[in-house]
RNA sequence: GGAGGAGUGCCCGAGUGGUUAAAGGGGACGGACUGUAAAUCCGUUGGCUCAGCCUACGUUGGUUCAAAUCCAACCUCCUCCA
């Protein structure tokens, strides 16, 4: 079914990757004559990335799996300003700080994802501040600036949605388009960078760029994007129950992460397969097969093979056994993700708590009045107990079967246990 | 600078003096049904020391027994004119 020749360009087509390529052929025979070297760049404005930005991280998984070289740009410049596209509010401006501990947490993520080094086609990590901080505003206007025209820009997608709806777009915002343009060229300056690659939102920022790169001499470029990625019902992927879907292990635990996968839908999993695990194709045909109730076999090797990309191996195992043990098996185990208890400042939590309170520390309940709500409704229970008075005081020495922690459950799938911290 | 319009809960959106913690929809969560799926149906969806109280309809102040609803000023956005 794939036209392309080049090992980088066809992995991505047969696993489903690509949405938009500029020049397919040009870009093709680039990747077919040797090494290219590619970059993604990532939004510093969370400490984290979220399942969204694994699609991207994958692709760069695979081009340096084809013998290419992956750079991940950290936006710790373009995060200074916040990018519009395809967005009807202004984002919250980030300080410099925020912003550093962001990149650092990002970091460790792609730490696990990519072979980082000096090696020819180790990843790299470059950070745009380093080049967009020094920049001198006048001289900037005249040698980049001079090649944009805001007619052009005003009827990109992603500015156009903005001014349709009649939102306003500061003159900071409209910017950034400049800059990540900026960016690219930079980047073929200094690593001999050829192609930049992103979500489909991303499309007019990354021709920008190869714009840009015309004007200023810099030789061809190309622009590769991937389809939005939405489950087959139609919402946007990575939400869930407690907000987006984390890679880190602190917003969103592995165990989480693998039921996550594990609740797939079944009209996604080959698509899913394809995207978020490694597995040979020939394999995710195989899974795809299977039909009726047996999906769920292909459900549960999408999430370990998805987790283990993220989590580690080891953790991806110990959360299918965690699963495994508490829907097949029915029971309760030390696995399941934990939380731990401060004493607090007054010791408070020394001798107990009420059933309220620790429906609220173990985050399955947002607030006392919701947690009263919950065990009204019968959905929260503790210690596998309905809950009848909210305010009663449960003591530290009537844990779930001597566990040493609380057993709280909302429905049938979630499950926290909450322990003292020592 | 001038004229007009708009700002409601997570989002969209109704409401133009009292029965409004605020219709309806979406989303999210729980339940039933299933396969830890989808679809469908039902319930929940501000907070608290919870049969009561407190906050809440851009902000501040005012009128009134009573305001999301009326008045004033301010802030923000939109449209047209200059």
């Amino acid at each position: 079914m794939s036209a392309y020749k080049s090992d980088f360009l066809r992995v991505l087509d047969e696993r489903g990757f690509i949405h938009q390529v500029s020049d397919p052929q040009g870009l093709d025979a680039a990747a077919r004559a040797g090494s290219i070297t590619a970059y993604v760049g990532y939004d510093a404005t969370a400490t984290s990335l979220h399942i969204g930005n694994l699609i991207s991280a994958t692709m760069l998984y695979w081009l340096q799996e084809t013998g290419h070289r992956p750079i991940t740009l950290m936006g710790g410049g373009t995060s200074m300003i916040g990018d519009p596209s395809f967005r009807d509010d202004q984002r919250q401006l980030l300080t410099p700080e925020a912003i550093a501990q962001n990149i650092d947490g990002i970091k460790k993520i792609f730490s696990r994802i990519l072979g980082y080094g000096d090696a020819p086609t180790d990843a790299i990590m470059v950070n745009n501040a380093d080049w967009l901080m020094k920049l001198n505003y006048v001289e900037f206007l005249r040698d980049v600036g001079r090649h944009f025209s805001v007619n052009r820009m005003l009827t990109f997608d992603s500015v156009k949605l903005r001014l349709d709806r009649e939102q306003s777009l500061s003159f900071l915002e409209f910017n950034y388009m400049i800059l990540q343009a900026y960016d690219f060229v930079e980047l073929n300056k200094r690593y001999g960078c050829v192609l930049q690659m992103g979500g489909s939102d991303q499309w007019g920022n990354i021709v920008s760029g190869i714009d840009l790169g015309h004007r200023m001499g810099t030789p061809q470029l190309y622009a590769l994007t991937t389809p939005l990625l939405t489950t087959a019902s139609g919402a946007k992927m990575g939400k869930s129950a407690s907000g987006a879907v984390w890679l880190n292990a602190e917003n969103f635990s592995a165990y989480d992460f693998w039921q996550y996968w594990r609740n797939t839908e079944d009209a996604d999993v080959e698509r899913f397969l394809k995207i978020f695990t490694r597995l040979p194709l020939d394999e995710i045909a195989k899974l795809a097969a299977l039909g009726g109730a047996e999906v769920n076999e292909a459900k549960k090797v999408l999430a370990t093979e998805a987790t283990a990309i993220v989590h580690g191996r080891e953790a991806a195992e110990q959360a299918a056994e965690t699963a495994a043990a508490l829907f097949s098996r029915g029971q309760t185990v030390s696995t399941l993700p934990t939380v731990e208890i401060d004493r607090g400042a007054n010791d408070e939590w020394s001798a107990g708590r009420s059933n309220a309170a620790i429906a609220v520390a173990s985050g399955l309940a947002t607030s006392m009045s919701d947690a009263r709500r919950k065990f009204a409704d019968g959905s929260l229970t503790i210690n596998d107990q309905k809950i009848v008075d909210p305010n009663n005081v449960r003591l530290w020495e009537n844990t779930y079967e001597n566990t040493g922690a609380f057993k709280v459950q909302l429905g049938k799938k979630k499950v926290v246990l909450v322990k003292l911290k020592d």
